[in-house]
This record gives structure tokens, C-alpha cells and sequence, in this order.
DNA sequence: CGTATGCAAATAAGG
DNA sequence: ACCTTATTTGCATAC
């Protein structure tokens, strides 16, 4: 509602890829960036939550502990895989002064989202979460508000552990279930994704972060580790080739957009890069050309 | 230094 | 086994 329908043409990825004249739908402009920038807050805050992660009280404390982490510089361009390095002790925080606050989370009407509504063909959480009817339930029956509601204290208690994004990105990689980037969490946290991927990412943050805060109060000498084996499944690594690479490989494009098994074998042996990943490219290559078509046509060139 | 974001690898799903 | 199409997710880097 607040959102100017602007005539933003953008494509899967949610990236601007043209302007359409004719998109006339927008009621008025407007909105010109309310002076209103509430974040959380600036001081890490003490708070005491409860299973649910609601803060149940306020710990007049100021300490500056959690050391939390310390990571290896390292990992340069070892084929290995990068290794997990436990979590620091981080004594348990001493139960200062207790403030309890109001049972009732007094919800703040909040002010309205900053959020812009672009014509993406998949609409993020906040975008559809900040629309008009906000029936909270997403026609694949995905509950948009409880999404919302986790992620707005999924980020109160990451930073009252004491955590980076970083850190929790790198602390999941170390625990059995899929694992996520920076990214992701700040994408998470923000619900710059789709409602699928937050619903899939909820659970997996969700379990991390209990275990997280059990070992805090524990005050653990781990607060994560377990390198054992990491039994599940990760993603691939995601391959940075060097430019001298691109180049190589659009030249090999612009021979033979579709190359054969054979070829494909020759290119990735010459180039020095695993098969299935040159594949891929040309895969890639071969998709983002065809997108950049169908966006030409309604562009001038 | 931590967080946000653009571009594009990697993956999912249906041939 | 590999393609296409649609999407998810992360590296690199801007903020």
C-alpha cells in the first residue's frame, strides 16, 4: 500500500531490468523517505527471553563479554574444505539487576515498512507481509506474519548472544542440517527472500539458535562445534572464476553455445575447472543470454 | 568492522 | 546423462 507501484520491470532475480511507460499503476508518488529510521537499537541489548524468544525482562548489565568467536584468517585457495573452529568460552553472563518488563509485548504499532512494492515476479516476505490485506497466510498456506514475527526476534537474540551474522553463518556450517552465508541471515532478518525459502530457513535458524543460547547460559566452553563429520549435505561451494576464465569460456560460447559432453570435457580439462562446473556455465550462460533477449524486446536498444 | 546487495553459481523439477 | 526453466543462495564488494 505504502509502496509506489513504480513502472520497474525486474526479473527473477528481483534486479531492475527496465522501465515499462505503460505500467500505469502507481497511485501517487509520494513517500518521500520518512525521516523515521528506527533500528532495534544501538546498544547491544541484555535482554531474558524465553523459549519462545519473547523478552520476558531487561538485564541492567553493561558488561562487554562474549569474545564469542576466533576465526582462522586462512582458507585462501586449499581445495580443501575450509574447517570449523569452535566457538570461544564466553562466561555466562552475571545475572545483574533484573528489570521485568510488561508480560504483554506491548506491540508497537510500528511504523509503516520502508519497503518499496516492486513488480518482482516473486515477492519477498516483507514485501507481501506489508501489503493492504495482510491475512498473514500466503496462498501456499505459509503463515507470512509468525515468519515476520520470528525473524524480527531471531535478530534480537543473535545480537543478545552476542553474534554477528557472520558468526551464526559460519557456526551453521558446523552443525549437522543445511548451512548458510552471511547473506542469507542478513536476507533473512531483513525478509529480502521469498516466503518458501524463509519457511525452509525458520526452522534450521531456529533449532541453531536454542542451542546457542542453551550453551550460553551453560556457559560453555563450546558454543558450537562439532566438526565430526558434518554429515549433511552442504551446498557446493560457489566457484569464483578468474577472469582470464570468463574470457576463455565466452569465447568457447561464442563458437559453440552448446557444446558437447566430449567438448565440454576438453574445455573444463584446458581450463582447469571441474567438469559438471563448466557445464553449468554454459548452462547459466545459456539462460541468462535467453532472458537477456526476451528483456530487449521491450527495450531500446 | 558488520551488514546490505549485485551478479551469477548451484540447485530443483520436469522433460 | 544433460537440457531448460525457475529459483535459491553465496561470493565479492559496496555501504
Amino acid at each position: 500500500m505504502p509502496g509506489i507501484s513504480s513502472p520497474i520491470l525486474t526479473n527473477a532475480q528481483g534486479q531492475v531490468i527496465g522501465a515499462l511507460p505503460w505500467v500505469v499503476n502507481s497511485a501517487s508518488v509520494a513517500t518521500p523517505a520518512p525521516a523515521q529510521s528506527l533500528q532495534v537499537q544501538a546498544v547491544t541489548p541484555q535482554l531474558l527471553l524465553n523459549a519462545q524468544g519473547q523478552v520476558i525482562a531487561t538485564l541492567a548489565s553493561s558488561p562487554l563479554p562474549q569474545p564469542v568467536a576466533v576465526r582462522k584468517p586462512s582458507t585462501p585457495e586449499s581445495p580443501a574444505k575450509s574447517e570449523v573452529q569452535p566457538i570461544q568460552p564466553t562466561q555466562a553472563v552475571p545475572p545483574p539487576a533484573v528489570i521485568l518488563t510488561s508480560p504483554a509485548p506491548a506491540l508497537k504499532p510500528s511504523a509503516s515498512a520502508p519497503i518499496p512494492i516492486t513488480c518482482s515476479e516473486t515477492p519477498t516476505v516483507s514485501q507481501l507481509v506489508s501489503k493492504p490485506h495482510t491475512p498473514s497466510l500466503d496462498e501456499d498456506g505459509i503463515n507470512l506474519e509468525e515468519i515476520r514475527e520470528f525473524a524480527k526476534n531471531f535478530k534480537i537474540r543473535r545480537l543478545s548472544l552476542g553474534l554477528t551474522q557472520t558468526q551464526v553463518g559460519q557456526a551453521l556450517t558446523a552443525t549437522e542440517g543445511p548451512a548458510y552465508s552471511q547473506s542469507a541471515i542478513c536476507r533473512f532478518e531483513k525478509l529480502d527472500i521469498t516466503p518458501k525459502s524463509a519457511q525452509k530457513l525458520k526452522p534450521v535458524l531456529e533449532k541453531w539458535l536454542n542451542e546457542a543460547e542453551l550453551r550460553n547460559q551453560e556457559g560453555q566452553q563450546n558454543l558450537m562445534e562439532f566438526v565430526g563429520g558434518e554429515p549433511s549435505k552442504k551446498r557446493k561451494r560457489r566457484t569464483s572464476f578468474t577472469p582470464q576464465a570468463i574470457e576463455a569460456l565466452n569465447a568457447y560460447f561464442e563458437k559453440n553455445p552448446l557444446p558437447t559432453g566430449q567438448e565440454i570435457t576438453e574445455i573444463a580439462k584446458e581450463l582447469n575447472y571441474d567438469r559438471e562446473v563448466v557445464r553449468v556455465w554454459f548452462c547459466n550462460r545459456r539462460q541468462t543470454l535467453k532472458n537477456t533477449s526476451k528483456l530487449n524486446v521491450f527495450q531500446i536498444p
